[in-house]
DNA sequence: GTATGTAGAATTGTCTACAAATACCACTTA
DNA sequence: TAAGTGGTATTTGTAGACAATTCTACATAC
């Protein structure tokens, strides 16, 4: 995922916001959930996660909130934090969720018409048709995600972003969640063609229409509407061997 | 605001989901800064608002990080929390979001077809036209916010509804950063009128082409591109008399 | 008079300990 | 044998205490 960028104007010298350690804790929670470390439906122990992460239970329950506000961790008093399912009508939710933002992404970045914005998503893309070229599902899945995540972030929109990043996880739990395995298309290159297509012409209805139909079809996939296509291939996720690893915070 | 509604089809007796001492702190401070008792900018002392809260720090930071997390809050390593300022670039970015999210909102309100969800926003609508008739903005704001916030919920997507709470809460913070001030159109009612009679009327493209126009415009006159609308009034927040006063949890 | 360095105070960040709620398991009983 | 019941153990929720960082004020040097 790309970094920020400082904005042009801004002065030259920034307050160095050193990353706190909530931060620290909040990013490797996300990853855990992302690479399925942590899998769906997982009670995670505090004290257990804490230790493998080197702090104490305080600032891990803080960062745990973070987690349960963007709704990737679910909390009930006296029970404790697990990790979201996401399935049935939530999947149609965290796809409409993405139509919202991803549509909204690109009307912004064909008005922006910002040259280096537009070649991230066009690297972006060259991955995903190297990816889709070859025959891991779980890499295609990956760089399909990736795609999907250069485009909002190329719209340089902060809260898009912000929204983007939670769904991108909730798009692997949900993949997760409904198959306990993990599906792809494998022609997966051309339709985004199409969305790339549009936006070199700064057409942006096609564009939105584009990703739209995309998204529908992803939805009528995961929620099993759509028994014609038979062109995906479902991976099954590694089992968890019950001793999940996080890695310690360093930086302090 | 309205409140959350069990969606149809949903099990009859829930898991009580008693709420945590978390989730009524988190509602407290953005009461808080919905209606101005924590000003822009404010830092606020940890000990200070827990003892008026009530409880203790844990707690209290647990909640925070939930509106960190939401960019309600803002917090510096060392230096603590701050109630967020909106201005500048940031309150473009807010309404790009605000058109996202209230875009797909009226697209699946439109769909979905619920005569319920669509009284809900008719009464929104009849509250915002009484208030405009009326003389104090303050209230035509507080409607015109709360008809947006209907349309949204009304839509039946729990994400987006999670998004709006907090796009909700920016644009009053928005409101309160850029003029010390508070800026309201006194004509709103006709412009919303617009927007209601094409979702009456199912048109989708002409409903989201109204609000996407409106929010338009409503940039331009926060970030001070319209002069020529002079067709409104600023009303001076209430000074903050320094003692802030939260109202302790209860239900325990 | 401005700027820099230092000491003190206050606040935040983290940890440990205690209280309360929940889950599990054995036991009893129909 | 199955269901209900009680007790125990584990986990979470909260509070308070300690450590570290930052801010403020004052003194000193240029």
């Amino acid at each position: 995922m790309a970094q920020h960028v400082s904005p042009a104007g801004a002065p030259a010298v920034f307050r160095v916001p050193r990353a706190s350690t909530v931060d620290l804790i909040a990013r490797e929670l996300r990853n855990a959930i992302y690479s399925g470390a942590l899998g769906v439906g997982t009670q995670l122990g505090e004290i257990e996660i804490a230790q493998q992460l080197g702090v104490s239970r305080s600032p891990l329950r803080e960062a745990a909130q973070r987690l349960v506000q963007e709704g990737l961790l679910t909390a009930t008093p006296g029970r404790g934090l697990r990790i979201s399912i996401i399935e049935g009508k939530q999947i149609n939710d965290l796809y409409s969720a993405r139509k919202a933002v991803e549509s909204e992404a690109i009307r912004l970045l064909i008005e922006n018409g910002d040259p280096d914005a537009m070649a991230t998503v066009e690297s972006a893309y060259e991955k995903l048709v190297i990816a889709s070229q070859g025959r891991d599902p779980r890499t295609i899945g990956d760089s399909d995600l990736d795609f999907h995540w250069a485009l909002v972030d190329a719209s340089g929109s902060q809260r898009l972003r912000r929204y983007m990043s939670t769904l991108v996880l909730e798009t692997r739990i949900a993949s997760f969640s409904v198959s306990q395995g993990y599906v792809v298309r494998r022609n997966i290159a051309e339709s985004h063609d199409t969305i790339l297509a549009a936006i070199r012409a700064g057409d942006v209805e096609a564009a939105v229409a584009a990703v739209r139909a995309l998204l529908d079809k992803a939805v009528a996939r995961l929620t099993g509407r759509d028994s014609e296509d038979f062109d995906v291939e479902t991976v099954e996720e590694p089992h968890h061997t019950g001793a999940i690893a996080l890695e310690p915070i360093t930086q302090r």
